[in-house]
DNA sequence: TTAGGGTTAG
């Protein structure tokens, strides 16, 4: 049994009138002391012949109660709190029932329809009312229900404040009521909260989850004010929208405001953005800064760097990040596994998923895509399967459509490709055109135009097929030399007027990304390029590198094939890179497309003849060459 | 001073 004593008011002598035992089991038995009686009318005198009890006075009683309402969040309490309002006529009082009305909606989150109830109990319910029952509305499954409250609160002449428009929005955007947004934004503007910071910051979050670039900047342009949140937001929105290389400059800018400066959370989308990118020397600058301000022990922040410096191909800083933290959970142990997966170094990322266990961290979904791509990456095709067999037996883990997709490829590149079509209409989950697109580039790989062609369809049926997916299948019919398909194909692209993307390289040169298209013609040192890249292929013809002809997708004559294959935008990155560093400095090149057989030949040899390590990271994977030889042996 | 608002890792 545990006795709470209300404190009604500073006085000891009532302090102790009142006694509200909560037994610990479920039941709450509210006592008064024997002399004094609650008092339902202001200022009246209860008196029985025999036995004078004071009055406990009204406010007193009133304050009791909050003082009750407040010691316990427990449901059953709240219900028999609930029947003592009802009793002592206290549910028209504003400051009780709103009290009351906000436990019960922190108390059950999950059931709202005690709060409803209670709230309909109220004659005149006040905006307050309405916010707290919004709010509750806003966190649970019913958002519809935060909206007409909204809207019944406006036809009572109910003005909401800021913070019921922000869970308004907040509702809109957990639901994607689009409309609704932009309807309560107008409301907004019209109520004249367009200085409220907070609220214009949610209305900020609410347009960059709709893809609203141009809206959102509006937003915080219009902003009086411009806190270190709302820069955030601003700049959640430009990675959200794929403008990763305007999160780097907003970053720059942000460090020049006077006001506000970046935060935690802005080094965690700055870090994102980097890793996109893979601007490596950004990505440092950005680590630098997270010490300088002392953030470098913060977890979240941390396992963000390991995936930052994995994607940038730069390992060993990962490594040292992880080694520095303290206490590593599963998302640092996992940012680990599918860092080394992705540099090729499939059996340490196995060896460090056997090490996670033996911490006694459990593995989550995310490990185990990890782990799968590191058989992927690596051709351990008999160790992926086992692994897929053992996640939902061992951990309860149920596959999904990546741990397939890693799957899929793990055996198309193996050249099992039956087996990998025979796992894409055998698994539980529906394929999507991700899906699709591996196996189809396993089919690239091993020149399997027939099972293309099936697959194609499939996309097609998904309306999910994209200019890329065609390249692959020209690549398909051109490299098996079936130019008479791929003619055919061709046509079709054309008549359907379907654009290719095109290829773009981009190497990070002092902190500066620079991209290269193919034949590149924008660069302002193109002249300079064009000559190294000459000066390279001849230096790399004596080392012994030929010329891939099958990464030409034309019907062309050899000479015109090596010549067209020789301005490939990696080969225009590499060569600027090697104008524009120092010997022995390391070339990172990013590209937005697959990398051809011919430029992984020729970044090879480069590595060997320039004695440059070479990290290429095209669409699919990283590939790193030393010393003439790739850390895959092989082109796949 | 009735409680209640914005961004966040692999």
């Amino acid at each position: 049994m545990t006795q709470i004593s209300a404190f009604i008011n500073k006085e000891k002598r009532i302090v102790s009138s009142i006694k509200l035992s909560i037994s610990s089991s479920t039941s709450i038995c509210i006592s008064f002391h024997r002399h004094f009686t609650p008092d339902t009318s202001q200022g009246t005198f209860q008196s029985s012949n025999q036995n004078p009890k004071p009055i406990l006075q009204q406010e007193q009683h009133r304050q009791s109660i909050v003082s009750l309402i407040k010691s316990t969040t427990h449901e059953p309490h709240l219900l028999q709190i609930q029947a003592h309002i009802t009793r002592y006529s206290l549910l028209q009082n504003s400051r009780i029932s709103l009290l009351f009305l906000s436990s019960l909606c922190s108390s059950a989150p999950r059931d709202i329809r005690y709060s409803r109830l209670f709230f309909s109990q109220i004659e005149n319910p006040a905006a307050s009312h309405y916010n707290t029952l919004i709010r509750a509305y806003s966190s649970s499954n019913s958002p519809k229900e935060a909206f007409s409250l909204y809207k019944e609160m406006r036809q009572k002449g109910l003005k909401p404040d800021p913070i019921s428009f922000s869970f308004v929005i907040k509702s809109c955007i957990k639901f994607r009521l689009v409309f609704c947004g932009l309807q309560v934004h107008g409301r907004i503007l019209r109520d004249g909260f367009r200085s409220d910071c907070l609220l214009l910051t949610t209305l900020l979050n609410f347009y960059s989850s709709f893809a609203s670039r141009e809206e959102a900047c509006k937003v915080f342009d219009e902003m009086p004010q411009k806190d270190t949140v709302a820069w955030n937001v601003l700049i959640s929105c430009y990675l959200r929208n794929g403008r990763t290389r305007d999160v780097l400059m907003l970053f720059d800018s942000m460090k020049n405001e006077s006001f506000c400066i970046p935060d935690d959370v802005t080094c965690l989308f700055v870090t994102q953005a980097c890793a996109n990118l893979g601007a490596l020397e950004f990505g440092e600058k950005v680590h630098r800064y997270i010490e300088e301000r002392g953030y470098g022990s913060a977890r979240n922040l941390c396992n963000s760097l390991i995936a930052m410096y994995s994607r940038c191909g730069c390992l060993d800083k990962a490594y040292d990040v992880f080694k520095g933290i303290r206490e590593k959970d599963v998302i640092s142990w996992s940012a680990m596994i599918s860092g080394l997966a992705m540099n090729g170094y499939g059996r340490d990322a196995i060896l460090a998923f056997e090490e996670m266990q033996r911490m006694s961290i459990s593995p989550d979904e995310q490990t185990f895509t990890g782990v799968l791509s590191a058989c992927s990456h690596c051709g351990l095709v008999d160790e992926g399967m086992e692994f897929l067999n053992s996640m939902s037996i061992e951990f309860g883990i149920k596959p999904n459509i990546h741990h397939y997709g890693c799957v899929v490829d793990l055996l198309g590149r193996a050249g099992l490709l039956d087996q990998a079509y025979h796992v894409i209409i055998s698994m539980k989950v529906k394929p999507d055109a991700t899906i699709w697109r591996t196996l189809l580039g396993a089919c690239r790989i091993h020149g399997h135009f027939t099972l293309g062609e099936r697959v194609i369809e499939h996309l097609v049926e998904l309306k999910a097929q994209e200019a890329g997916d065609y390249v692959l299948l020209l690549n398909i019919y051109s490299s098996a030399g079936n130019w008479e398909k791929a003619m055919e194909l061709r046509k079709f692209l054309k008549d359907k007027g379907i654009q290719t993307t095109p290829g773009c390289s981009s190497i990070e040169i002092k902190g500066v990304v620079h991209d290269f298209v193919v034949d590149d013609i924008l660069h302002p040192r193109k002249h300079e390029i064009y000559d190294k890249l000459d000066e390279i292929n001849k230096q790399l013809k004596i080392a012994g590198y030929v010329a891939e002809m099958t990464s030409e997708l034309h019907d062309l004559g050899a000479d015109e094939k090596a010549n067209a294959l020789s301005y490939h935008s990696e080969k225009l990155a590499l060569a600027f890179g090697v104008l524009a560093t120092p010997p022995g400095v390391t070339l990172r090149v990013t590209k937005n497309l697959r990398i051809c057989i011919d430029c992984h030949n020729f970044a090879k040899f480069l590595s060997g003849v320039y004695n440059r390590k070479v990290i290429i990271r095209d669409r699919t994977r990283f590939h790193h060459f030393r010393d003439g030889h790739c850390s895959c042996n092989d082109y796949w």
